[in-house]
DNA sequence: GCACATCCGTACCGATCGGTACCGAAGGAG
DNA sequence: CTCCTTCGGTACCGATCGGTACGGATGTGC
């Protein structure tokens, strides 16, 4: 059996390529793309320019390998929310969940696929569309969830799932919108819920 | 009775001020405040750069006329909304007026007022939470009028007008930043009126 | 006609942008 | 110990950023 570390050759990096990632993550969450600078960024990830380059490739594959590592991450909620038993228990749980991840006590506020680059200038549109991407994927899984719940005899057959999913992510994006403005968690929980209220009873 | 327009001295403006203004709002809803260029703006009003400055001060202050402007014009669905007899239908008229003005065939997608400026770099901290303001503004004048329809027993006494509020200016938000993905106008209506399907029924 | 105020646009400013050339340091392989 | 590869950081690149100095043009009031 080979060594999952077959150690490379060459000086080793002195510093930890995903710590790096992580600290990457809220530069770009709480400035944008476009808002934040090299300087930020290797402030904040504590490397030199250089390094970040020879890492990362460039400040847009960075913010790529950012928004891969904080899809794992700080959104693996949505993950276990596909995996509810119930329509209704899925669509509480991405919206609770959307309101935690938004309001999370030492991070950034909001959601860094709608923050990171919403309106941009010409030179960052792929950024721009790749979080269109981002978020059209996460309607996508939504669909296919509540499709699988009206075969299921879960949803009413006469149900859209495509609505439905779009319902969600429209209320989710809502949210991290206001929770960027400020509104506080409680206040978001009692939005999320009144969101759930016009949730279709079988 | 003097003359509304006392000629000012000097040689006069070769553009109109109004009508560059309404450009400028173009750019800054289409590329969001950073985004939007120097270059970006003076090719898109049609006017040189000292012209710019002299006329609105400096690229801030234009974002602040430009929304001003904005919020006067393409958003005056919602002064209209508010004075609609019943909280259901100033709800009905804010949400079908947020879904038309954020998918106006011809004009940027999705609303200046969220887009702007939501996540930013140090310097342009000041826009940002001038739209945070914007927005909260526009909360403020929901929760008075709902207060209103619980006085005049239009909805519940447990109402929270304030939720209500908070709730419509979520969903429109998203509406918003769904817009801009490329969300249409026929599927965002059905968003919103499954959102509407959560008002209180009295 | 003349003085004055404001406009116009060209051509420029320092600062910052994203990105890189370079060279010494640090590791493994022989 | 030498070779090779990759790391580290300093110091720099051209391009673009927001903003302005300046000189000519165009209007009103006297």
């Amino acid at each position: 059996m080979t060594s999952p570390k077959p150690v490379p050759p060459g000086r080793p990096r002195a510093f930890d390529i995903d710590e790096a990632l992580d600290r990457a993550v809220l530069v770009f969450w709480s400035k944008g793309f476009e808002g934040a600078s090299l300087d930020d960024l290797t402030e904040g990830m504590g490397i030199s320019r250089p390094s970040l380059y020879r890492a990362f490739g460039s400040k847009e594959d960075l913010f790529y390998k950012a928004l891969e590592r904080y899809t794992e991450g700080l959104t693996a909620y949505f993950a276990r929310a596909l995996a509810e038993p119930t329509s209704a228990a899925v669509a509480t749980a991405v919206l609770h969940g959307t309101v935690e991840a938004a309001t999370m006590p030492g991070l950034p506020t909001g959601c860094l696929g709608v923050h990171g680059a919403l309106a941009t200038g010409d030179e960052s549109r792929p950024v721009r569309d790749a979080l269109i991407a981002w978020r059209e994927e996460g309607i996508a899984h939504l669909t296919r969830r509540f499709q699988q719940a009206v075969d299921a005899g879960d949803l009413p057959p006469s149900t859209d799932p495509h609505l439905l999913a779009l319902y969600l992510r429209t209320v989710a994006n809502g949210i991290a919108v206001q929770a960027a403005s400020g509104s506080s968690r409680p206040e978001l929980l009692q939005v999320a819920n009144l969101a759930l209220g016009s949730w279709p009873k079988l």
